[in-house]
DNA sequence: TATCGATCCCGCTCT
DNA sequence: GGGATCGATA
C-alpha cells in the first residue's frame, strides 16, 4: 500500500485523491506536478479505475510513458493498458478507425516539412508572388495560415495584427490557403491541424461515438494545460463533457506557445468551462536551491499573472546564479566548454545541460564540445526525421499506405536523374488515371522510376511487419543512398538502420508512420545517460537539470528579434526565459557575449544584454567578465545600481521572497512600461546601449520627406535617422539605440 | 520547356 | 546551412 499522506504534501495529496468531479491544478515550476499526476494514476489503479477508462493527455508521448513508467513503479506492478499521448496522437488513433468522409482510402499525417512543401507547390501553382520580392515566403505563409487556424481568426485579421505589412498579400494568402486545403483533400493529406479539427468535427457530428468514448474514457488528465489552443478544449470539454471526471493541469507562468495557437485563457476559463472546478495550486518548489528561485522569481514579478504563485522552497544552501560575459559568442563557447568541464567534477553528464532560444545557436558551443571529446546529446533544432535520407526511405513506405500521397511520389520521382516536379507530376497522373500507354512510354525513359513503384506495388501485396518493410525498402535504397550522398554516406546509413529500430517496436505500420510523423523519435538522443543534454528551451519544458547553463542572453536572440514589436510576444519570450531558468536545480549560468559574430558585419558586431538579465537586481548573480587574455574576473557592484528599480530592491537572500499578491496586482506592467522605466539607462561602463547597427556607418540616402521624430510602442519616443526603402526607418531610441522598424508600427510626429 | 547548378540572402520556438 | 532565384544546359 502506498502512504499517499506520507508521501505527498497537502495540496498534492488533494489533488491525487480527488478522482471524480473536475479539478484544476495549477502547479508551479518545480512544485512536484509530475508526482501528483503520478500518485494520482496509482491512485487510480489502487481504487480498481479499469487501466483502458484513463486517458493522459501530455505534450509529448515521452512525457506520458515516463509517468505511466513511474506510477508502475510505484504500485510495484503494471497497471496496462491506459491511453496516453499527445492530443495529435490521440487524434490520430481515432480518425484511422472513423475516417473522414473522402478520406476512407488512405489518411496520409503530413509533418511541418511536408506540409511547407505542399504549399510551395500550391503557391508556384497559383503563380503567387511571382517576381514580387517581397511577397513572403513560403515559410512565413505557411506561418500565418497555421496561426490563422490555430485561433480561429480569418488570414486577414491574422495579416492585421500580426504582419500588416503584408495585409496587401491578403488575397494571395488566401488563395494558397484555398488551394493547400484542395490539395491536402484530393491527396488523402492532414496536416496536424486537421488532425485535431477532423476529430472535433468527429465527436460532434456522430453523438453515438461521443458517447462511446465518454464511456470509454471515463477518467481524463490534461497536462501542460497552459499550452493547449482553443480547438483542444473544445476536445476536453466533448470528451469530458458527460462524467466530469477532468484534470488539467498546468502553469499559465510557463505558457510558451501561443505563436502557435495555445491560448493561456484556456486554464483561466476551465473553471468556467466546468463550473464547480475544484482548483489546487501546488507551490512549494522542490527543485531549485533558494538562490536559483530568487532569480526566477524575479524574473516572473514584472510579468502579470491571473493565477498569482508563490512558490517557495525547503532546499536550503545553494551559491549565487553566475552572470557570465564572454567577450564574444565564439569565446562564450569555450568558457561553456570550460564551465561544463568545472561542473563534470560535482555532476553526472545527464545532469548538465546547455539551453538555448533556438536551434542554430549551439553551433560552437558543439564544435567545442567535440574538440573537448565532451559527449552530447542535442534536442530540438534540426529533426531526425526531417533528413533528405530519412524522408526518402519513408516515402516509399507512406505510397504503399497512401497511393494518393503526391508529395511521397514527387519525392521519389525528383530522385531519379532527369525528373524534376513536372515530370514527376505527369507521371502520378498517368498512374492515378490508368493511363497505361503514357505511364508505360514515360516508365521506359526512367527505369529507374519504375524499379521504385514496383517496389512499392510488391510491397502493398504483401503483408509484412514494418520493420520486414523497412528492410526491404532500404535494401533497394541502399545503392541510391550511395550514389546521392558518396560523402557521409556512412553515416547516414547508420541512421537509417536506427529506423528499423525503431520501427520494431511497431506491430501496425500506419501506427509507425504517424507517430514518427508526430513526434521525433530522437534515436540519438534515446540513451543519454552519459551524456551532457544541449536542448532549445521549448524541449526542455518539464525536465530539469542539477547544473543549467543559458547561452547567447542578448538583444534580438533572446528575446528573439521577431517578438520585439508587440508587448504581448515579449512577454511570452520572458516566461521562456523564466521556464529555462527554472530547468535548474542548484547551478544556473547564464551567459551574455558581448559581441556576435555575424556574416553580414563582416565579423562580429557588438550586442546588449537581454532585458530579461539587465533588469536582474544584481544581488542575485555573481558577474563575471572576460578579459582580453581569456580569464575571468569578478565584477563588483558599485552600491546604487542594486536600487535601480522599484521592483527590484534588494531581499534579504535567505528571505522565501515570495512577491505579494497586492505588488502582483498593481504591477501588471508591460514590457513598455519596464522600458520606459529604464529608458536612460546606460551600461555598467556609462555607454548608452546601442545595437549592432550603431557601428555599420551607413551612407545618408536621400528620404522622401523631412525626418523628424515618432513613437514606438515598446522602444517610446525616437529620433529618425533614416528612411529605408521601401517601409522601414532606421530609428534611435535613447536607451535602445539604432533600430530598423516597419513604419506600420511607428508613430509619426509631424 | 524542364532541370540543374551557382549565387545570394537570411536565419525561431513545435505538435 | 537552406531556400529562393536566375542563368546555363539538354
Amino acid at each position: 500500500m502506498i502512504d499517499f499522506k506520507k508521501e505527498l504534501n497537502p495540496a498534492q495529496y488533494e489533488a491525487a485523491m480527488t478522482l471524480e468531479g473536475p479539478v484544476l491544478c495549477i502547479a508551479g515550476a518545480g512544485s512536484g506536478k509530475t508526482r501528483t499526476i503520478v500518485y494520482r494514476l496509482a491512485n487510480m489503479v489502487e481504487q480498481g479505475v479499469p487501466a483502458y477508462e484513463i486517458l493522459l493527455l501530455t505534450f509529448t508521448r515521452k512525457a506520458s510513458q515516463e509517468m505511466l513508467h513511474r506510477a508502475e513503479t510505484l504500485l510495484g506492478r503494471g497497471i496496462g493498458a491506459v491511453s496516453g499521448g499527445t492530443f495529435h496522437a490521440f487524434a490520430y488513433s481515432v480518425l484511422r478507425q472513423h475516417p473522414p468522409a473522402g478520406r476512407e482510402n488512405g489518411l496520409s499525417i503530413m509533418d511541418a516539412a511536408d506540409a511547407a512543401e505542399a504549399l510551395k507547390y500550391c503557391k508556384d501553382l497559383l503563380g503567387a508572388g511571382k517576381g514580387d520580392k517581397s511577397f513572403p515566403k513560403t515559410a512565413t505563409v505557411m506561418g500565418m495560415l497555421s496561426k490563422s487556424r490555430n485561433k480561429e481568426r480569418d488570414i486577414g485579421d491574422i495579416l492585421q495584427r500580426e504582419a500588416f505589412h503584408l495585409a496587401a498579400y491578403r488575397n494571395d494568402i488566401e488563395a494558397i490557403a484555398q488551394s493547400y486545403a484542395a490539395y491536402k483533400q484530393e491527396h488523402g493529406l492532414l496536416d496536424y491541424d486537421d488532425l485535431l479539427f477532423e476529430l472535433e468535427h468527429l465527436l460532434s457530428t456522430r453523438a453515438d461515438l461521443l458517447e462511446f468514448y465518454r464511456q470509454r474514457f471515463r477518467y481524463i488528465m490534461v497536462d501542460e494545460y497552459q499550452d493547449t489552443n482553443l480547438v483542444q478544449s473544445r476536445l476536453v470539454q466533448l470528451l469530458a463533457g458527460g462524467h466530469r471526471n477532468v484534470m488539467a493541469v498546468g502553469d499559465d507562468a510557463q505558457s510558451i506557445y501561443a505563436f502557435r495557437g495555445a491560448n493561456v485563457q484556456n486554464i483561466l476559463q476551465f473553471p468556467n468551462m466546468f463550473p464547480g472546478t475544484k482548483l489546487i495550486k501546488l507551490e512549494e518548489n522542490y527543485r531549485s536551491v533558494q538562490p536559483v528561485l530568487n532569480l526566477t522569481n524575479a524574473i516572473l514579478e514584472d510579468a502579470p499573472a491571473a493565477f498569482h504563485k508563490s512558490l517557495f522552497t525547503s532546499r536550503t544552501g545553494g551559491s549565487l546564479p553566475q552572470l557570465v560575459k564572454p567577450l564574444s559568442d565564439l569565446t562564450q563557447a569555450n568558457l561553456v566548454v570550460n564551465k561544463i568541464a568545472e561542473l563534470r567534477s560535482l555532476y553526472q553528464p545527464g545532469e548538465i545541460a546547455v539551453l538555448f532560444r533556438a536551434g542554430y545557436q549551439s553551433y560552437h558551443v558543439e564544435m567545442q564540445l567535440g574538440k573537448a571529446g565532451i559527449p552530447f546529446r542535442k534536442y530540438g533544432g534540426l529533426k531526425y526525421s526531417d533528413a533528405a535520407h530519412v524522408k526518402d526511405v519513408m516515402s516509399y513506405v507512406r505510397l504503399m499506405l497512401n497511393p494518393l500521397d503526391l508529395p511521397a511520389f514527387q519525392r521519389l520521382a525528383a530522385n531519379v536523374k532527369g525528373i524534376g516536379p513536372k515530370t514527376g507530376l505527369k507521371i502520378y497522373e498517368a498512374s492515378r488515371m490508368q493511363n497505361v500507354a503514357e505511364l508505360d512510354k514515360a516508365l521506359k525513359k526512367y527505369p529507374n522510376f519504375r524499379k521504385d513503384l514496383e517496389l512499392v506495388d510488391t510491397l502493398r501485396r504483401q503483408r509484412l511487419q514494418p520493420a520486414e518493410v523497412l528492410e526491404e525498402v532500404l535494401e533497394h535504397y541502399r545503392p541510391r543512398l550511395m550514389a546521392l550522398y558518396p560523402d557521409d554516406y556512412p553515416r547516414r546509413e547508420h541512421g537509417l538502420d536506427q529506423l528499423v529500430q525503431i520501427a520494431a517496436t511497431y506491430r501496425e505500420l500506419d501506427l509507425f508512420v504517424s507517430d514518427l510523423s508526430l513526434e521525433d523519435p530522437n534515436p540519438e538522443a534515446a540513451q543519454a545517460e552519459n551524456h551532457i543534454t544541449l536542448s532549445t528551451v521549448h524541449s526542455a519544458k518539464g525536465l530539469e537539470w542539477d547544473a543549467v547553463l543559458i547561452i547567447d542572453l542578448v538583444e534580438e536572440r533572446f528575446p528573439s528579434k521577431q517578438a520585439l514589436q508587440k508587448a504581448e510576444d515579449l512577454e511570452e519570450e520572458r516566461r521562456l526565459m523564466y521556464v529555462a531558468c527554472t530547468r535548474a536545480r542548484e547551478y544556473l549560468g547564464l551567459f551574455v557575449p558581448s559581441s556576435i559574430y555575424s556574416r553580414g558585419g563582416g565579423g562580429n558586431e557588438p550586442a546588449s544584454p537581454s532585458p530579461f538579465v539587465r533588469d536582474l537586481p544584481v544581488h542575485l548573480y555573481e558577474e563575471w567578465k572576460e578579459n582580453y587574455t581569456g580569464g575571468l574576473a569578478r565584477r563588483e557592484y558599485p552600491q546604487q545600481r542594486t536600487m535601480r528599480l522599484g521592483s527590484c530592491a534588494p531581499q534579504a537572500p535567505d528571505a522565501a521572497m515570495p512577491a505579494s499578491a497586492a505588488t502582483a496586482m498593481q504591477k501588471r506592467s508591460t514590457f513598455a512600461d519596464a522600458a520606459s522605466a529604464s529608458g536612460m539607462q546606460t551600461d555598467e561602463d556609462g555607454i548608452p546601449f546601442a545595437t549592432a547597427d550603431d557601428c555599420i556607418p551607413k551612407p545618408a540616402s536621400p528620404s522622401p520627406r523631412r525626418l523628424g521624430f515618432c513613437t514606438h510602442k515598446i522602444f517610446g519616443r525616437g529620433k529618425l535617422v533614416q528612411h529605408v526603402p521601401p517601409d522601414k526607418y532606421r530609428v534611435n531610441f535613447p536607451g535602445f539605440g539604432l533600430k530598423v522598424i516597419m513604419e506600420a508600427y511607428l508613430q509619426m510626429e509631424d
